[in-house]
DNA sequence: ACCCAAGTGTTTATATGTAAACAGGTTGGC
DNA sequence: GCCAACCTGTTTACATATAAACACTTGGGT
């Protein structure tokens, strides 16, 4: 008896003063509470990308996602780049410089003291070698899941992306 | 027209020797990339727990994390909270000592060195004013689902949880 | 022509996350 | 009994995230 796997059958002998030494009623349960799942989930997928693409390419995820958003849209700012990803416009600065030194990409002189940013046909070639690794990362991720299911999920998490307003906000 | 919002409709006048200004053929979807939407929804979820917590009681959300692996499992030690809520132990070493300053937690000796934690009942009254601020960031998230489709989902992120271990090891 | 307001990207300071090194105590082989 | 291996929790060093302050440019109003 008194494993250390089990939580707590038999209290210490000798607790302190004032302690609790029974489960809560009300606690979180931590296999259903979608939020912690979403943070796991996430977490591991960050995790693998950073590590395959820093270990292959010597670059790190927002140089990465930087670089996948001028594939997709060549010509914008940092400030769009900052926009269209929902990132930080520090990291985004730091991610182009970065991508500027090793000449993945290029600039030309914007509106008002912006640039527009573009692949080189360097960037253009690395993008195309890194796209398979981030892609595949969604695919281990959905590989148990029929097309149906997918489907569903997309439509699920759609909706649950139209409520992020109102997280950020808290009013309600 | 060549307006700011429209990617690049008219390539720039110039643009330098070697670059892209067309989007590439195969891109991320970004819209639709799954593991870009549970990045966004974690992080919405993490940015107002914290904030909240933060202004209401002066506590992280590591704190919290630790706080409630402790309502649920009393007399764990450091090393067991930290596999149960997948936590790196030093920012679980961290959080235990806040919450002992405080008053929180308290601590017996246990088998090797390690130590049995425990809520004061201080502790399990910060925990249960605490964890309907936790809740209810899951409740904001699915308010516009159906129970039928909370449970879809739940069942969906299951199979995708099923699949961490491949994204950890990455053999295929 | 001037100045104010707004927008660009960079820098800074602060907080947090991560992994490895670490010291101490405990265990178990021999 | 003793030494090596292990497990505890802590500390350290480093990488990254976040938000505010910053310098610089541009555009518009008067």
């Amino acid at each position: 008896m008194t494993d250390e796997t089990t939580p707590l059958a038999t209290p210490p002998a000798v607790a302190p003063g004032d302690v609790v030494t029974q489960p809560l009623d009300d606690v979180v349960d931590s296999d259903a509470f979608i939020p912690r799942l979403l943070a796991l989930l996430s977490n591991a997928l960050v995790w693998r990308e950073s590590m395959l693409l820093r270990q292959e390419f010597s670059l790190g995820t927002n140089d990465w996602r930087v670089l996948s958003a001028l594939g997709v849209r060549p010509g914008s700012s940092a400030t769009d780049v900052s926009e269209f990803l929902v990132m930080n416009k520090a990291v985004v600065s730091k991610a182009v410089n970065v991508l500027i030194s090793r000449s993945l990409i290029a600039s030309t002189e914007g509106p008002r003291g912006s640039r527009h940013l573009f692949l080189t046909t360097a960037g253009a070639d690395m993008h195309n070698r890194m796209l398979p690794i981030s892609l595949a990362g969604e695919d281990i991720l959905l590989s148990q899941l029929s097309a149906d299911e997918v489907a569903q999920l997309r439509v699920l998490l759609g909706k649950l992306m139209d409520q992020i307003p109102r997280l950020a906000g808290e009013k309600t």
